[in-house]
DNA sequence: CTTGACATTCCCATGATGGGAAGCTTGACA
DNA sequence: TGTCAAGCTTCCCATCATGGGAATGTCAAG
């Protein structure tokens, strides 16, 4: 239970320090005790927390999403469908992301595979954003 | 060649009013004529500019590579090349922001699998989280 | 005691977009 | 001609998550 200053805390989580500090600014942590001199200290509940963070942003959760996430972690008398339910959502917005990217992607090689991509300045891909 | 107002340009161009605004704010299209009342005025080649950047950005092009594309576009002496490059680097950041966006799908959809999602507390996607 | 590696707060920047306020202009209609 | 709505102007603020950097204070080792 030894308590650790914010660069070890953000090391052993995979966190920046400016970004703990930011969570707590925005409430998404609860304020973190300090030393007598105003040092944050951080234990291992803590940074616990901090992994949780890292690993949700990992698979890319918003931060308003990470905090109800956070609350249902914390909460044993959650129901797991809750969290299910959240999860599902997010991966219908991935998949809506997904899905937008890979059109672009197809009329972009669309484009491209028609452009002579020489020193000539005919180019079927300005003439299509062009259209 | 009839000169229309900002709301009648952002109309047939498919941007908003306010990011025209923007876009001559930050340079990316020069600064449109006025009339004595300070009215912004658009042509038909102003138009077709905003058009051009209207259909960049659904391609998901940056303001900043549109930049250089409307360059190009006006350059009789460019060469095809240059286009095709560009495209060709904007298609391989696509992928992988596409392949990141699959590796969080699917490891969302592996914990979701194993969550009952019922009433229970139990829960594979936080414990996921907080390994 | 000095020095270097840490910590603190505060402000600014990103990229693309939108919201909204306060005030001026234009055109149509009574 | 007076009025009113719609449209224009500029200016400031917000988003979302993150980083950079300045000015300043603290701690531990040599």
């Amino acid at each position: 239970m030894q308590a650790v200053n914010i660069g070890d805390a953000a090391k052993s989580a995979g966190v920046s320090a400016k970004m703990i500090r930011h969570y707590e600014s925005i409430g998404l942590i609860p304020a973190a005790g300090r030393t007598n001199a105003g040092y944050r200290v951080y234990a291992e509940a803590d940074i616990h927390r901090l992994r949780f963070i890292h690993q949700a942003r990992k698979l890319g959760f918003s931060i308003k999403a990470i905090g109800e996430l956070l609350g249902l972690w914390a909460n044993r008398r959650r129901a797991s469908s809750t969290v299910k339910a959240m999860t599902r959502k997010h991966i219908a917005e991935l998949d809506a992301k997904i899905a937008e990217m890979q059109m672009m992607k197809h009329t972009l090689e669309h484009l491209a595979q028609r452009c002579h991509g020489d020193e000539r300045p005919e180019c079927p891909i300005l003439d299509g954003l062009a259209a």
